[in-house]
RNA sequence: GCAGAGAUGGCGGAGUGGUCGAACGCGCACGACUCGAAAUCGUGUUACGGGCAACUGUACGGGGGUUCGAAUCCCUCUCUCUGCGCCA
């Protein structure tokens, strides 16, 4: 959500931004707010008004109820009862006007920076730095499900009959490489300075729509039946949600966190090949980053942040490039978007592993996060950011492609191997 | 899960139907005193919205209700504390 103010003083701005992001559909929403705020601060004028006046008449009822004046105390009571009507039609009129303004801000893109390439879809993402050159395998690299059960490093069978497709259970070395991938992906941000922390895996209702649209909440969140919990769908949910409605002293700025946690996601609709296997599933973990900053300093963290990722995957030898998102992919709650992209050696082609983001203030206005700007003395709105640190099983795709030997067995690179018991690779059964 | 008590400003804590946006204390800011400081004294100090402004509205955990009027009464939800029960 932008600032209503922006709208009022700058209306081409806002809607030059929404023609950049190609949804010029939406370009009526901004002169629907400006009508829409109109009428709204003239209810409000008149709600005020009526309601001053109520309070004054409420003043002189108790006066006169102490003087006993008790006939007319009962003559103004009447006055303000027909007042009262007046107020309730006024507020139930004015509440209408907001929840429609509200609905169209909602729908109104955040401003995008002017970095962001300009382009329709996800075509039109641009390739940006490259890191590590990715090798040429004399050998053909077969399809991630095969190299993991040559291994013996996955049960899905057992999964579709206990838990349904989209389910896995990882055995073995691989369930070991899959927790180490975590902890050292934890250990290296907590030596990047940022803070650890495991949140809740569920989270109310209240929060769900505070942090996503309800189609996202619909295609996305698995309810705990009976209760008014929701399966988070990755940590930001619980991390982002922890400062719903806080205004933080400008000291705890920024707030560097890394948080670990599984993620629930229903994943609606068939996906082809390269979604299947542990690509799309419908639980994975994670470990995630966020920060809260103050609003000059997200530009500074973004780059910061996608550039921790990159390192980390160059850290255990796998090829990546940054993906910069084109305007009309960009999220509508977002100012700036990249992914980060594995190179997969079958698919001779890189394919996402993380996502790093900033939504300027937007989904800080949403959720009411502020600090205390202490040059103004006033409340401002912080900015927040995520990224991915990595996400097995998916970053296992990467890991296993790149790492394969001609021989079948899997190369451990030098940092992981303090997590693998020292082993330098995994070699494949009989 | 059951029973009881509670949720008020940055913090502690009064207030049980009207003059309460909220006593008092702490903290914080500014000023006086001082060579400077401490102590002391004085002044100020909730947030969000509308209005050029004067001014005005809303909010005492959340939501709903009663009333001319609710921090105060009723319902409901959430959370905290105490005791009991249960359980990794």
């Amino acid at each position: 959500m932008i600032d209503i103010e922006l709208i009022r003083k700058n209306p081409e701005f806002v809607k030059e931004n929404i023609k950049k992001k190609f949804q010029d559909g939406k370009l009526c929403l901004v002169d629907k707010v400006l009508e829409l705020d109109k009428s709204k601060r003239a209810l409000q004028t008149e709600g005020d008004g009526l309601r001053a006046q109520r309070n004054e008449l409420a003043k002189k009822i108790g006066a006169l109820m102490r003087e006993k004046k008790l006939k007319e105390a009962e003559e103004i009571k009447e006055i303000s009862k027909k007042n009262n009507e007046r107020v309730a039609e006024i507020e139930k009129e004015c509440a209408e006007v907001e929840a429609e303004l509200k609905k169209a801000m909602m729908s109104i893109p955040n401003i995008i920076s002017e970095r962001v390439p300009l382009g329709k879809d996800d075509s039109q993402n641009v390739e940006g730095k490259v890191y590590l050159k990715a090798e040429q395998k004399t050998f053909e690299v077969p399809y991630h499900l095969d190299i993991l059960e040559s291994v013996d490093g996955i049960d899905l069978d057992s999964a579709r009959r206990t838990s349904g497709n989209g389910f896995y259970y990882l055995t073995g070395d691989i369930a070991r490489l899959h927790s180490a991938v975590l902890t050292y992906a934890r250990d290296f941000m907590i030596d990047k300075g940022f803070t650890f922390c495991i949140p809740p895996y569920m989270i109310r209702s209240d929060v769900v729509s505070g942090v996503m649209s309800f189609e996202e909440m619909d295609g996305m969140m698995y309810k705990i039946e009976g209760e008014d919990l929701y399966l988070i769908g990755t940590s930001e949910h619980s991390m982002i949600g922890r400062f719903m409605g806080t205004t933080l002293p400008e000291s705890k700025l920024p707030q560097t966190l890394t948080s670990y946690s599984p993620c629930f996601r229903k994943e609606k609709g068939a996906h082809g090949l390269e979604e299947r296997g542990i690509y799309r599933i419908h639980q994975f973990e994670k470990q995630e980053m966020i920060v809260l900053c103050k609003p000059e300093e997200s530009d500074y963290w973004y780059e910061k942040m996608w550039n921790y990722t990159v390192e980390l995957f160059v850290s255990m030898e796998i090829p990546v490039r940054q993906l910069l998102c084109c305007s009309g992919d960009l999220a509508d709650l977002k100012y700036e978007s990249c992914d980060i992209e594995a190179w997969s050696p079958r698919q001779k082609k890189y394919f996402e592993v993380g996502s790093c983001s900033n939504l300027t203030d937007a989904q800080a206005r949403r959720l009411g996060i502020k600090y205390k700007n202490e040059k103004t003395g006033r409340n401002e709105f912080v900015h927040t950011l995520n990224n991915t640190v990595v996400a097995p099983p998916r970053m296992l795709i990467a890991f296993l492609e790149n790492h394969l030997q001609a021989d079948g067995s899997v190369y451990i690179p030098p940092v992981l191997r303090p997590y693998m018991g020292g082993k330098d690779k995994i070699i494949p059964k009989k």
